[in-house]
DNA sequence: CGGCCGATCCACT
DNA sequence: GTGGATCGGCCGA
C-alpha cells in the first residue's frame, strides 16, 4: 500500500547534519496511530548543529530533561513544546553523544488527507496548510509526548504509535533553496548560517 | 520559588 | 502589521 520503506539508521548517523537537512527534502514523513496513517512530503528543514551552534537547544553542551534525547544516536524523534502551544518535530542525527538535530518546518500532505483536515479543523486543504513547524506536527498528529520515539523499522512491530520517514522518489519536484534559519535572532552570528532548506515547488502531488 | 520567554500561529485591524 | 494564546524550561535570587 505504501511502496517506500523506512530510511535506515545509517542515514541518520551521518555526521554532517546540514547534509541530512538537505537530503530530507522530498522524503515522506509518516505517522500511524492505532492504524490511522497520515503523511506528507518534507519541503522545508533546518539544521541545528549541536554544542557549537548558538541556536541549538544543546548549545554549550546544555543537557536537560527536555533535550536529553538529542544526545542519543540518530534515528529518533525530538519533539518539544514551543510557545506553550505548538509541538515541533525534529529528527535526531549523528552518533550517540553528539546532539545534532533537523527541524522539519514544512510538508505537502499526501496520505490520510481527510484525517489531516479534521486535525486542522478545516474543510479544504490549502497548499500553505502544511508550512510551518507547528502545523507539521498538528497535521500529522505528532505531540511532544512522542519525543524519543524511534524512526527506524517502526513500520514493523505492532505499536499503536509509529513515526517514520520513507523515500518514495520525487513526489514533489523543485529547486533547493538555502537561507538563514527563522526565529533564532538571539543566536548572534549563528543566526546567519545558511542552515535552512526548502524546495521551491514546481510540481506538487 | 518567581518570573521571563521561546526553533509559532491565527485572528483581527 | 500586530498582539494574544499558553506552559514547560531555565536562570537568578
Amino acid at each position: 500500500m505504501f511502496p517506500g520503506k523506512p530510511l535506515e539508521q545509517s542515514f541518520y548517523l551521518n555526521s554532517d547534519v546540514v547534509e541530512v537537512a538537505r537530503l530530507l527534502l522530498g522524503k515522506v514523513l509518516m505517522t500511524s496511530f492505532k492504524g490511522w496513517i497520515t503523511s506528507g512530503v518534507i519541503v522545508e528543514t533546518e539544521a541545528y548543529a549541536g554544542i557549537t551552534d548558538k541556536a541549538s537547544h544543546a548549545y554549550g553542551g546544555r543537557l536537560t530533561k527536555r533535550n536529553e534525547v538529542m544526545y542519543k544516536a540518530g534515528g529518533i524523534a525530538y519533539v518539544y513544546l514551543c510557545y506553550g502551544i505548538h509541538s515541533l518535530f525534529n529528527v535526531v542525527t549523528n552518533v550517540s553523544g553528539i546532539p545534532h538535530a533537523v527541524l522539519v518546518r514544512g510538508i505537502v500532505p499526501v496520505d490520510g488527507l481527510e484525517l489531516m483536515l479534521e486535525r486542522a479543523g478545516k474543510v479544504k486543504l490549502h497548499p500553505a496548510d502544511g508550512i510551518g513547524p507547528g502545523k507539521v506536527a498538528k497535521l500529522l498528529g505528532i505531540h511532544y509526548s512522542h519525543s524519543g520515539l524511534s524512526l527506524i523499522g517502526s513500520i514493523e512491530g505492532n505499536s499503536d504509535t509509529k513515526i517514520w520517514i520513507e523515500d518514495r522518489g520525487d513526489l514533489v519536484e523543485g529547486n533547493i533553496v538555502a537561507g538563514k534559519r527563522i526565529g533564532v535572532d538571539y543566536a548572534g552570528e549563528d543566526a546567519l548560517l545558511p542552515y535552512r532548506f526548502r524546495l521551491d515547488i514546481k510540481k506538487a502531488p
